[in-house]
DNA sequence: ATATATTTTCAATAAATTTTGAAAATTTAA
DNA sequence: TTAAATTTTCAAAATTTATTGAAAATATAT
């Protein structure tokens, strides 16, 4: 395969993926041709490799910058904004675990603790069902949260090396 | 709060969590009535609930068998059919895991073998970058995999107590 | 200051996804 | 059988989400 059709390839797949992760199909296009590029790219490069428009491609790029997977770069003597991608992928992974706990997982466990303070009777099989169920979530997010804390700190040697240990 | 009110608020927030993991609202919203109900419900019941149509409830419900998160229950002298979902949560977990891995990441992992053969001189600079991003990809991608495939067969609490000891 | 290049915003539009509801198919009972 | 209940399908409508493009804002050079 040549390079240019593998190019193609890898940034139409990453933004199909991308899709299935609630990220959309152009910030993952985006992404990944930042990934791929060993020079930073400016807005107009990436605009005529993707095909999309300026105001499209402006506000994703903002948005990968909020998500931290992307930096503003700013070259000596160049007017225009370049833009490049942290290329070490296990940081990557971290900086979306991180974001994605912040977004998602914590104000879903704040809101189970409430829940789970429902009023009403144990022996009551409706109360008691939803309490269990509230609960058992909390559990294992509650250990997930944790578990994803100490990821987030970790070198990948040191964390793929211990996982490799337990499971073989 | 009532448990109406906590009920609501569950699958409401179940519903927009979802949508964050490529699922759609409905379908998790239905999926967290079935986990709250302690009884199996029909589709009227869930359509009441909800307030949906019922070719919605119905193409849903399918979709949550397909997961394997829900069964079909025949109740003894009843005509209607009746829903469940799985109440332990770590067994939805690893259902959903499983699902995934074999929807997603699989096939993503087969296309980063093929794209890591691309043609071209590991002089140029374009091709390196290529090459060694979908590498690293693949690598920390092959690493998941693994310890999801350990994770699926695990029992909760052989495989919480392995993070643990690791994790602190 | 003024002009020029560049970035940002956002209302309008387009595209994608979800939902409806009624008809068709299927299942069960009489 | 036939009839009634129930489930399934799917084209059309509604809704949600993404994209465009041109105008406004901002930044830089002369």
């Amino acid at each position: 395969m040549k390079l240019t059709e593998a190019k193609q390839q890898f940034i139409s797949s990453w933004g199909a993926f991308g899709t299935h992760w609630g990220i959309n199909r152009t910030m993952a296009q985006i992404h990944a041709l930042l990934l791929i590029s060993p020079e930073p790219q400016t807005q107009d490069d990436i605009m005529e490799e993707l095909n999309i428009s300026r105001g499209n491609t402006n506000m994703n790029i903002r948005e990968l910058i909020n998500w931290g997977l992307v930096d503003r770069v700013l070259l000596t003597g160049e007017r225009k904004e370049y833009f490049t991608a942290e290329k070490d992928i296990w940081k990557v992974v971290k900086q979306i675990v991180k974001e994605r706990k912040k977004r998602e997982l914590e104000p879903m466990l704040q809101l189970l603790d409430k829940l789970e303070e429902v009023e009403g009777d144990k022996r009551d099989k409706s109360v008691k069902t939803f309490i269990d169920t509230i609960s058992s979530i909390k559990k294992l997010g509650k250990q997930a949260d944790k578990t994803l804390d100490v990821m987030i700190k970790a070198e990948e040697t040191w964390f793929v090396g211990a996982l490799m240990k337990i499971f073989k």
